[in-house]
RNA sequence: GGGCGAGUGGCGGAAUUGGUAUACGCGCACGACUCAAAAUCGUGUUCCGCAAGGAUUGUGGGUUCGAUUCCCACCUCGCCCACCA
């Protein structure tokens, strides 16, 4: 028998299938199509591990759908403009399209031995004139309806990289350049936006209907960030003039006890203000966005002198200005609700500002036929011996004291009595008010009703030597006053937790934080103050709209303050435009002429490409190179044919990478940046896969592109990828991020050589889920060679053996493996579960391989069928081996063009199966019955199993649980 | 601080309309073949226990005949966002 030599096999059908055009798709038919890419890679010059995570599986889902008789467009490209290709012209002197180059014939090079079904005369490279001509063309286009237009604005400034970054390019919590990790700076500059805010609501819309990773949905949708709310003016105190403030909580308007302003807001020019506050907003407005970063646990701000009308409570509200509040949101402007929003509350305790709470928690549903009633809560503290006091027992978990108040008693006298009653406690040294009180909405099972209540909490500080109530009273005699830690009452309260109308305990379980809090005060000789409070709620001290549950309240106060005309619903979205410009060279240039008499003058499109000159001197001196070269910089006005200059900036790399797969299907022609028809045949991309890291970036660039297409230029789809799966990130064998200086990265390459293709991109998909990633185990690939060694022989046996005459028996056992094996590996495939998909094959090589051991091999149909199709399952996964045993089989054609197989259910279907007998919930017994056995002969039969009996004698019965091949559930007692 | 996700043998991992936990692979141990080794093949391998048996899916509790799966609280790790009003 032949050894399986990889290195033999795998060059052999890579030039084969290369020769004969395998691949190729003629794209002018676009029946049963179906495409599917990668996300191309940057031309570094070396495939690494990663590389291969994301094209070999790619690979196989595209073979897959090939066997399945779909027209597969399958093809791979460079996005090959960007910063290391000039750096390295910096470093090395070589130009950076030469280095791009050779790279790039270094990596189709190293692509090749991955065996990809890529379609290699479809191959895109941005940095390509005939390439990048449609990049500016788009440019053009996007500038003929104004959504490309040069700005001045403060803009993120990389000082190693010496060029501006989109906000999208800035991450982390030091504000770092994405490329480099420099921390950038703030500056202001003038430079070319994109203006994909205009597509905000649609960028969000369709995520609803995509079929995307939950994840980056939801990572989009947060970074869209829309926020509904409202605009509110509010009168300037002694003049006409107003301040517009966004807000999302208008129900908290009440609430406003001041007004803040960001140092940058155009009103302050007109307010008279002093000194201090003008050097306030000098100092603040040049901090750089570190050095606010750095300042934001503390927040600054300075009394402008004047005063806002709250134009609900008609009250003088001061209006201060605060670094806290950004010019880029909203309007710049906002009212301060201390009680409910966090950042106001820190800036009002910093600044000794009113405080008013206007929303009170409602915890639960709203029940059925609730019944109203207000009472209070009582915790008792000893700050002797750090216990609090709690009902124990009650109701098998842990209770509060406190109860119903009665008719004409303050809170205060109420929980004097409840805990006295109920605990046996009446001297105590002091009662701490635990904040407003809050409803909450309950089900009492002692008197089976459901209650809506108003509760008011209290905190008793007293002495545990006085002596507790021995047990409790009336309807829940059980309970046992006690003193406990808090962590104990929590989990006791928890214990209580009902399926519907929870709110008591939510209540409880709030009293119980506030108590704490309210000690902490009390032992530092603090008052207590309530935490500011950003939930939903019911209203109080808001004059009519008391009650009212807030999110109705907003609704009502916006249109109520709409009729006075001075308020109107507002969206507003965090997402900003997309700032293009690149202070270097290697990149598509901006196709622009500025004319001193005409002003800007888009280059005209017959005039695309403007080349990227040659011969440019490399310096990174924060201006583009291009700016040194005097042949490229001066040229003619289009408009006036007098002297002008052309915009030396050149495009982010991210708008190359936004349209590259709509060039795919058609990527020679000329008249424009696809061909129309094709693109409608072929479009849009069916699956996408890629890494998460772009998430955001890449992928809201492409798809607003993609609409802007669709609105102007005849895309018949707007969304440009229809399924999108991420795969993992590989890990070094230590665990951590390969990395050179770490000494951990695997070479892809190396492994190819000891092991082959086959075996790599194997294990590479067995190793684990492909969304998770994870370590690379270099021993884990022995086990995928070994596997492949083992399909090997047995095919080598099978295509020597004799012909025989099958058993039915075997025939009919064979045959239901493989169609068991069948079954699994394409349901897997569905979902990318490519490691369960091996397993599967796996265990069918197993009992191929159990089943020479016994019988032997024999050129039986049956052998045969088994053979085929185990080869048939690998083929897309190992796609040269597939090849290889596919032609020792006898068959003349590429089996990867032939059809994948289906599976029969009725021939998987076994005659018995084996039941579990469980007694008492463990499982003490397996009894094999036929399939088709009915409930009453399974349970009569697991009743009489060996080691049942036992167990049975001198119980009885009490139920028995039947599930069809499954198990039989006895309950004794 | 907020949001999302995950925690299962020595290791990677499998199993969800709640139904025999540990499939498949790595590693390890023993055996066969061999003068020997590698390769290959076979057997075993969650833990405790000689065994009978018992325990076990991050921890604690709950629902259920039955929970890795559902509910509650907590711990740990990872990712994303982070003064966005």
């Amino acid at each position: 028998m032949r050894r399986y030599n990889p290195q033999e096999i795998e060059p052999k059908w890579q030039k084969v299938w290369e020769d004969t055009k395998l691949y190729e798709v003629d794209t002018s038919d676009g029946s049963r199509k179906f495409y599917i890419i990668p996300m191309f890679p940057y031309p570094s010059g070396d495939l690494h591990i990663g590389h291969w995570y994301n094209f070999a599986p790619t690979d196989t889902v595209a073979r897959w759908h090939r066997m399945q008789g779909r027209r597969v467009l399958h093809s791979i490209g460079f996005d090959a403009f960007g910063l290391p290709a000039e750096n390295a012209a910096i470093k090395r002197n070589i130009p950076p399209a030469q280095w791009t180059k050779d790279n790039i014939a270094a990596m189709t090079k190293q692509l090749k031995t991955i065996g990809p079904s890529y379609d290699w005369s479809k191959v895109v490279t941005t940095s390509d004139p005939a390439y990048y001509r449609w990049t500016q063309w788009l440019f053009l286009k996007l500038f003929e309806k104004k959504l490309a237009y040069r700005a001045k604005g403060v803009v993120n400034w990389c000082p190693k990289d010496q060029t501006v970054l989109a906000n999208e390019q800035v991450v982390g919590e030091d504000n770092v350049c994405d490329r480099c990790g420099t921390p950038v700076v703030r500056k202001e500059m003038e430079q070319w936006y994109f203006k994909i805010t205009d597509y905000a609501e649609r960028l969000l819309k369709d995520l609803d209907e995509m079929d995307w990773p939950g994840r980056v949905k939801l990572m989009q949708t947060n970074w869209i960030g829309k926020s509904q709310g409202a605009l509110i003016d509010f009168k300037l105190d002694g003049s006409e003039d107003k301040i517009s403030v966004f807000t999302t909580r208008p129900d908290t308007i009440f609430g406003a006890t001041y007004m803040v302003l960001a140092p940058e807001h155009e009103i302050l020019r007109q307010l008279s203000i002093s000194d201090e506050v003008k050097k306030y907003i000098e100092q603040t407005t040049r901090k750089t966005e570190l050095e606010r970063k750095e300042a934001e646990k503390e927040k600054t701000g300075v009394f402008t002198g004047s005063y806002a009308i709250n134009p609900v409570t008609s009250e003088k509200i001061p209006i201060w200005v605060a670094d806290y509040v950004l010019m880029g949101y909203g309007t710049g402007a906002i009212m301060a609700v201390p009680a409910h929003d966090e950042r106001d509350w820190q800036f009002a305790k910093k600044y000794d500002l009113p405080i008013k709470g206007v929303v009170i928690h409602d915890f639960g549903e709203p029940l059925a036929d609730e019944e109203y009633v207000e009472g209070v809560v009582v915790i008792a503290y000893d700050p002797k011996t750090k216990k609090y006091l709690a009902l124990d027992k009650w109701a098998n978990g842990v209770g509060l004291a406190g109860g119903g108040i009665n008719e004409g008693e303050s809170y205060e006298e109420c929980a004097r009595r409840e805990l006295l009653e109920e605990t046996g406690i009446s001297d105590v040294e002091s009662w701490i008010r635990l904040g407003e009180p809050v409803y909450s909405h309950y089900y009492n099972n002692l008197k089976d009703t459901n209650k809506r209540s108003l509760g008011q909490g209290y905190l008793a500080i007293v002495d545990s030597s006085q002596k507790l109530k021995e047990s409790g009273l009336e309807a829940h005699e059980n309970f046992q006053p006690a003193w406990i830690d808090m962590d104990s009452i929590r989990v006791g309260i928890n214990k209580l937790r009902p399926s519907k109308g929870t709110g008591g305990v939510d209540h409880w379980l709030e009293m119980c934080d506030r108590a704490e809090k309210a000690v902490e005060a009390y032992m530092n000789q603090q008052p207590y103050e309530q935490d500011p409070y950003s939930g939903e709620g019911l209203l109080i001290n808001s004059g009519g709209y008391d009650g009212l549950p807030s999110a109705e309240a907003r609704e009502k106060i916006v249109a109520d303050l709409a009729k006075q005309g001075i308020a109107k619903e507002e969206t507003n979205y965090r997402l900003r435009d997309w700032l293009i410009s690149r202070q270097r060279y290697w990149g598509p240039p901006i196709p622009v002429i500025y004319c001193d008499k005409c002003g800007i003058q888009a280059v005209s499109e017959k005039d695309l490409p403007v080349q990227l000159p040659e011969n440019v001197h490399f310096r990174p001196t924060g201006q583009s190179p291009l700016l040194q070269d005097e042949n490229f910089v001066n040229t003619k006005c289009p408009s006036c044919d007098g002297p002008a200059k052309r915009e030396t900036d050149t495009m982010d790399t991210f708008v190359d990478s936004s349209w590259y797969f709509l060039r795919y299907p058609s990527p020679d022609f000329e008249q424009g940046p696809y061909d129309p028809q094709i693109v409608k045949d072929w479009g849009p991309v069916d699956h996408y896969i890629g890494g998460i890291e772009h998430a955001i970036l890449h992928l809201m660039y492409a798809r607003f592109i993609t609409m802007f297409l669709r609105d102007y230029h005849g895309l018949p789809f707007e969304e440009p990828f229809k399924k999108l799966s991420n795969q993992g990130i590989i890990l070094g064998p230590d665990g951590h991020k390969m990395s050179k200086s770490r000494g951990n990265v695997v070479s892809p390459d190396e492994q190819v050589t000891s092991y082959g293709a086959d075996s790599l991109r194997l294990y590479m998909m067995f190793m684990g889920p492909y969304d998770q990633g994870g370590p690379y185990n270099l021993g884990g690939i022995t086990g995928t060679r070994r596997f492949l060694e083992r399909v090997w022989s047995l095919a080598g046996e099978f295509t020597e053996a004799q012909p025989g005459s099958p058993g039915a028996k075997e025939e009919v056992e064979l045959t239901s493996a493989v169609h068991r094996t069948i079954k699994s590996v394409s349901q897997d495939l569905e979902q990318l579960a490519f490691n369960t998909a091996i397993a599967s094959m796996m265990s069918l090589v197993n009992e191929l391989h159990a089943r020479r051991e016994s019988t032997g091999i024999a050129r039986t149909p049956a052998w045969q069928n088994a053979l085929d199709s185990l080869v048939l399952l690998l083929a897309p996964f190992a796609p040269h081996i597939g090849e290889e045993l596919w032609q020792d089989l006898g068959h003349k054609t590429s089996v990867h063009s032939t059809k994948w197989p289906m599976w029969d259910e009725l021939l998987i279907k076994q005659e018995t199966v084996k039941l579990a007998v469980q007694i008492n919930g463990k499982v003490r017994a397996e009894i094999e019955v036929s399939v088709d056995i009915s409930e009453a002969e399974a349970i009569e039969k697991a009743k009489s199993a060996d080691k049942v009996v036992s167990y049975l004698e001198g119980k009885e019965i009490k139920k028995a649980i039947y599930v069809p091949g499954r198990l039989v559930s006895l309950v004794v007692a």
